[in-house]
DNA sequence: CTTGATTCCGAAAGCGCTTTCGGAATAGCG
DNA sequence: CGCTATTCCGAAAGCGCTTTCGGAATCAAG
């Protein structure tokens, strides 16, 4: 198969490779004779420009980089699945690529990112669950690399992040069990380092508090983005002397796991004690029972992230990109009514 | 901050850039001395060779693309993510890209291809879930583009592919339900275009006349590769004059659906209707009740599948790589002896 | 000390494309 | 018809790296 290149379409056409190649990318100073005829040429033998070639020449990468968040596991990932889905859409539309790398520890990361700025194989990068004090970020910004963040860290004044408002989803959280007569919720949260578990654990004590009701330290479980972390956690909160009777997770994944830990004390979840996950994920229509969630707008953020980015990459300043969504209640069956009337303090 | 270049080292050491190059790239033509000196320069300035010009220079691209399967849907795909994972881990060793690439449907997936082929961006390919006849492995051949299929075609001799080996997976299954006494055992099929499902189907069919039993059209229904598909599925079964003591089904996402369509009918799962999915999906853990499936290998495929394509890009026969490996049956709690004592045929 | 073999490096030619610059050909104007 | 403005294209210089080739310098051998 004879390589197609912008040499041989300006043998073959009689014209100079400078020519084709600006006929063909819409250069003004080209008749409109002659860029049908490039075009004709270019169409009949298939004519796709080296990606490679293009972009030595031109300077920018025309593609942007996904940074896999390092700890996932395999029940949490449904969300990096859509996100590539909707970025890949997004970048599409410009024939941009879209890169995923991963990183197994923090410093993996950060000599990733390093990698990716300086390699010049990318013009820009998202990075998915934040800490609270996340060094990719600095990082990024010390690069001067385009990019957004899926999530915030606590300082985010001064990049472009899509979010969604998990403290005032976790407070809804929570005055939806009290509205149930709920008065002892418990919270399986994350590992606080996340800037969201951390909002998440906010916004349950703002709850908590706002309802007038009291803050016990026994009811706070913070635990691994697990499954089964979940499910220990949601297992000692319920052995204590004063269990609750609602728990909220902060993701749920853990969700299922307090599920678990529910039934295995002969309790019926959603019943005896309420669940609420934060995620929405598919599959909580699926567990036992099926669970109740703060859902996220998981559906485009991808393709939006992917514009917004894009749109950052072409100069637009970045703060004016910052998204906040809001969660909201998927009502399923794992939250109920309290049970006991006599509210025993 | 000075764009620190090759030409950049050369001048600050008093080399040639092309002396340079190569002692960073370990020819022996370099002294071991100035290689040091080199060597230290670079590391001093974090110098990460340009990739765009690198790959130009070399003709290599440096990069694999995966190319995601149409339709997805949210359940089903964890395997996706596990996929890229390991792809990620097996590219980088050599420090290559993974480029995820999408097409909405059969054609946009020819073009997709024909794309990547032609526009030299990568140098390596792989694709999931493979149709009987699978026009993309014909144009990849065409293109002469080293690629790793995951799960097979038709015509499966002269390519590289990592599969599991669906229709004795199916047998053992039917076998499974057999020993427990079922002798109505349904089949919740996927489109057979998909070749794992014909297969799967196959296998089945296989199981049941292996093990003395007889086909029944009525017992067979094919669903879209979803939940919702396969509750519908497994309901219309259900509700035939005579059902199933237990149903397969060709994928995990559409046995939580059967799960569903048997509770709907005041059936319980496991108890009045065995379920067996395939893939061994984690959240077959928290379903009502978990679900017993034939489980893939996932966790490593994607190292494999990537160290794979590696080596055919290495220029190895990529008939020399053919894995098949075999599903194992993982019991939860969905499957169990048949209820009815007097066989009705 | 001369010769031939080694060792080590510089020079230069690309890789395939983009983009600037200048100039020939054509058009517009008085 | 002469002159300036346009229109349209060719030529050439990169983009940052790799790799081949040849030659200067060094070495061992005669």
């Amino acid at each position: 198969m004879q390589k197609v290149s912008l040499k041989f379409l300006a043998q073959e056409l009689g014209l100079a490779e400078g020519t084709v190649s600006r006929a063909l990318n819409g250069y003004s100073d080209i008749s409109e004779a002659t860029r049908e005829r490039v075009r004709a040429l270019a169409e009949k033998h298939n004519y796709k420009a080296n990606q490679t070639a293009r972009r030595l020449a031109t300077g920018v990468a025309e593609a942007v980089a996904y940074l896999m968040p390092a700890n996932t596991n395999a029940l949490s990932e449904p969300f990096v699945s859509q996100l590539l889905e909707g970025l890949g859409q997004s970048l599409a539309k410009r024939n941009w690529d879209l890169l995923v790398v991963q990183a197994s520890s923090t410093e993996e990361e950060a000599e990733t990112i390093a990698k990716l700025s300086t390699s010049g194989r990318v013009s820009g990068v998202v990075i998915s669950r934040p800490y609270k004090q996340d060094s990719r970020i600095e990082l990024l910004q010390r690069f001067k690399m385009p990019f957004i963040v899926h999530g915030r860290s606590v300082n985010h004044a001064d990049y472009a992040w899509y979010d969604v408002d998990s403290k005032t989803a976790l407070i809804e959280a929570v005055d939806h069990l009290v509205m149930f007569g709920h008065s002892r919720i418990g919270f399986v949260g994350a590992p606080t380092y996340y800037h969201f578990a951390q909002m998440r654990l906010d916004g349950y004590r703002e709850g908590i508090l706002s309802n007038g009701l009291i803050l016990d330290d026994g009811l706070i479980e913070i635990a691994e983005l697990s499954d089964d972390a979940g499910e220990r956690a949601a297992k000692t909160m319920l052995r204590a002397d004063k269990p609750p009777s609602a728990i909220i997770c902060a993701t749920d994944t853990q969700a299922i796991g307090a599920l678990a830990a529910i039934r295995s004390q002969g309790l019926v979840p959603g019943k005896d004690v309420s669940v609420i996950g934060y995620d929405g994920l598919a599959f909580g229509k699926h567990t036992n029972p099926p669970l109740t969630t703060m859902a996220q707008p998981l559906a485009h953020s991808g393709r939006q992230i992917g514009d917004m980015l894009l749109a950052i990459i072409d100069g637009e300043k970045p703060t004016d990109f910052q998204e906040l969504r809001s969660a909201k209640l998927v009502r399923r069956m794992s939250d109920g009514p309290c049970r006991d009337t006599i509210e025993s303090q």
